[in-house]
DNA sequence: CCTCTCTCTGGAACGTTGTTCCACACCCAG
DNA sequence: CTGGGTGTGGAACAACGTTCCAGAGAGAGG
């Protein structure tokens, strides 16, 4: 019944845990998160840390919501419905670009936590759009689905480029293979490889928050 | 310079390794495909694996690109560019919840061959449908980004649920879960909560590439 | 003050994985 | 007949997630 708590200065802690977790998962990708190296991280032995997280996938659960945790705060309340979506969206979008290893989690397991947050506030704005009642479960889950896609291309991106070469350089490669492509048969993709290297993914991401937007609101107004 | 071909029946080759690989993949999932696993089912060794197919990562490539072969090899040239589309989204998802490894595959690494011939088509029914040259790769590759949303998303629920349940009783639980959360934080997904078990992925998947459609046209004649 | 117990630690050990290595069989060209 | 390239399969390696366990440390009760 007394305080059970021990926890002095050095002591291990999930938070601690977690905390370690994510700078490992920023510097080496998700390959560089393992037991052993977290472990020694943290000066300690492998079997210390289960002792406050029971596996790999909660702490990666655990440090996917904490990186998400700033962009679900932010608060709305403020101008249209539309800029509510674009702004969550957005810092979203800010959190899985600053960290690809979490855009990667959260196309590979089912909804989770933060991730529920985030849709419900998604669906409490297309309500405020006025969408039809039978609509809005579906509507919410199409920006859902389209935020977890780029969340999962952004991580596969960032986990292919990291070698030795960095972005534009990487992104030209890709282009000068398309522009390459047979004419008869991807004349579209030739036609856009130009714009690959340039483009800002962050305004494309947004643009496709736009457009399903405009989508909503056509519907709606049908 | 000769018939360098040795292939008699029972010979080894990269095309009934990959068969073999989907049948594994399909009946044990993801964690169903081991070399080992692989290799005794072939009647051979994991060595001999590795001289048909560089790796794992190649491999699962492979038997993604041969379940998507069906899906892109659907013809068009019919009806509207609309009906293209849903068309080839709706051949792109048959294929991802017949084989939900490969939509987990898909989310995961960068467009890959069978991905890019998938983005060729919607493009060109972009271009169709009249969209400005500067918005068509944007538009295209919010298609494509849903789509693989949807992907990873099915896949991450096909994992979830395998255990000994099955899907609709799954979903009971989810939707229950959902029921019970805090009435002042999630209004809207305990509104929702009760169209979770009910809820068709394919029509709901339709009902998103639609959506999406409806944005291209209300932003097209802007 | 002693001792019991519960929390927490850290390193060894286990089983499995992807991959590499290598000795060896097979078969066609010379 | 014989050499070398093509293909095979099983042993071996390094690394991983996870489990196990002996024990340190501190507070509670006698």
């Amino acid at each position: 019944m007394a305080t059970r708590t021990r926890n002095t200065d050095g002591a291990l802690s999930a938070e601690r845990i977690v905390g370690a977790a994510i700078a490992m998962l920023d510097e080496g990708g998700e390959s560089g998160l393992t037991f052993r190296a977290l472990a020694a991280h943290l000066r300690t032995g492998a079997g210390a840390i289960y002792w406050h997280v029971a596996n790999k996938d909660e702490l990666l659960a655990a440090a996917t919501g904490e990186v998400l945790a700033g962009a679900i705060a932010a608060e709305v309340a403020e101008r249209t419905p539309e800029d509510a979506i674009r702004a969550l969206a957005g810092g979203v979008f800010d959190a899985i670009d600053e960290h690809p290893w979490a855009g990667a989690q959260l196309s590979r397991v089912p909804i989770q936590p933060a991730m529920l947050r985030v849709f419900e506030r998604l669906g409490q704005q297309i309500q405020a759009l006025g969408v039809p009642a039978a609509d809005q479960f579906t509507w919410a889950s199409a920006l859902l689905n389209y935020i977890l896609g780029v969340a999962g291309q952004n991580a596969a991106l960032a986990r292919a480029v990291e070698p030795g070469t960095n972005r534009p350089e990487f992104l030209g490669a890709v282009a000068s293979g398309w522009a390459n492509l047979d004419a008869a048969e991807f004349p579209f993709i030739r036609s856009v490889a130009g714009q690959l290297p340039a483009h800002d993914d962050r305004e494309q991401f947004l643009a496709g928050i736009d457009l399903i937007l405009a989508g909503v609101t056509a519907r709606r107004d049908r």
